[in-house]
DNA sequence: ATGGGCCCTCACGAAGGGTGAGGGTCAAGC
DNA sequence: GCTTGACCCTCACCCTTCGTGAGGGCCCAT
């Protein structure tokens, strides 16, 4: 009388009849009784432990890690809940910065539609282009001029929808740098170090080819140098042109000897 | 010349040699060719379409949609974000909300490390109890009175440990009641009933024993007029108190006929 | 030719179940 | 007493995204 079948059980929890079985399986919910019969038969205890289980569930813990807590009395719950907490907490920045980051992307993509945008921004608008080449070559001497012909030829073949995942590639990337600085993040810190390997795949696919030691930093010294670039980062986060500069040095350094 | 083994691609570009099995596997990216020897290569256009791979993976988008993304020219590339960015922010604010049950739940469990105050809050401290007790019989005219007793058992053989639990759900439960009314959510709203869905089923894990219609709506007329209960849910939160007894009646009505 | 480092193809495993297939059981109506 | 439909059971494979071997071939340098 006070024993429910799985389907009972399954309609009062909101949970599936698979998943009772499953939860039997693993022995984290045992049936109170097993009929002659087979069937499994849930009393009030079984029903108080599935509480339990659900609500512990909710909050994202593992199974195992439920069972190890309801099965052991001495379990350090609160200590348990707050390691578990710590994790949901990280869960949460890291969809925060994904929401950043995609509607980085999104306002890239909207925006480019316009493919003069694209264009003006990789520097590829026949007029910027020239202008880019001129500086370049005066400045440095020559010598990166091949690889901006490979990138804009690399970037005609590519295919506009492509090109502009590139942008927003770019746009989330310089997102993500300001963030880093705003946060206070060293430039040679391993979580901005991580960006700067991210920056140099990015270079290398817009290149479509992977930039070595002395042209990585040329181009981190581009960026400081060159007033449209400048204006750009600045425009985004004050002091960023300098903090990209020294953290993909230092990548430069480190990782492209 | 321009070909890279998997290991290079994997030290590249951070994935594992499995991964590029795997994505080789599930065609989502293709050697650009294959050796004689049956060895995978990958030229610079497999290696930019890792970039966008990763790029997306990135974001949390499964890899069939990423395939779907990347092969199918025409697809929608915003309205794929879009609905992307919005899993995600459903996605946060769970995890927020979880967060905030866990805080109250280590409140609760922190706090009640006294068992004193656990018992005070159910009710089960002898003297406390007595009161509740003449209080229903006045009221109530008794009825009520085998359940709290009930309830005193089921606790009393529940030990320590799960009884913390309980209150922890009970406050849970109720600032979860409290987010609802300052989020303006009516009370025979289905986000509220579904609170108060939980808090039946909670009153039956307390009592041992799923309540009927009358019991609960007796239950939700005995906080708003014990003084006791009303100050409790006034302090939390101002108006909770008529709030709480609308949804649980609403509730009883409709599932509890 | 013989190491050592790559490379390959299976194939099992995990978390939390979904989704049948194939077959037994229970309760109500006729 | 029989049928019908709603339940119940046990396999057992499927999903996702790879990690982690096992067992065996290939390449390059000494």
């Amino acid at each position: 009388m006070t024993d429910y079948t799985v389907k009972t059980v399954a309609r009062l929890s909101g949970v599936s009849v698979r998943t009772l079985h499953h939860y039997d399986e693993i022995g984290l919910l045992k049936p109170t009784r097993m009929g002659a019969n087979g069937y499994r038969y849930y009393g009030r205890e079984a029903l108080l432990r599935l509480q339990q289980v659900l609500f512990h569930r909710e909050l994202g813990m593992p199974l195992a890690a439920i069972a190890a807590l309801l099965d052991d009395p001495g379990f350090d719950r609160v200590s348990a809940l707050r390691s578990h907490r710590e994790r949901l907490r990280q869960q949460v920045a890291r969809g925060r910065q994904l929401i950043e980051t995609i509607d980085v992307t999104l306002a890239a993509l909207e925006g480019a539609t316009k493919m003069d945008e694209t264009k003006m921004y990789l520097g590829f608008e026949p007029e910027t282009q020239a202008r880019h080449e001129a500086w370049l070559t005066e400045r440095y001497g020559g010598g990166m001029d091949d690889r901006v012909a490979q990138s804009k030829a690399g970037l005609a073949a590519m295919g506009a929808s492509a090109a502009q995942d590139l942008v927003a590639q770019g746009e989330a990337l310089e997102a993500a740098f300001a963030q880093a600085l705003q946060a206070g993040a060293p430039a040679d810190s391993a979580a901005t170090q991580a960006l700067a390997r991210r920056w140099c795949d990015w270079i290398a696919a817009a290149w479509n080819r992977a930039p070595d030691r002395a042209a990585f930093e040329g181009l981190s010294r581009l960026y400081e140098d060159h007033p449209e670039f400048r204006a750009r980062y600045e425009a985004r986060c004050a002091g960023l042109t300098e903090y990209l500069g020294v953290a993909l040095r230092a990548f430069a350094e480190r990782e492209l000897s």
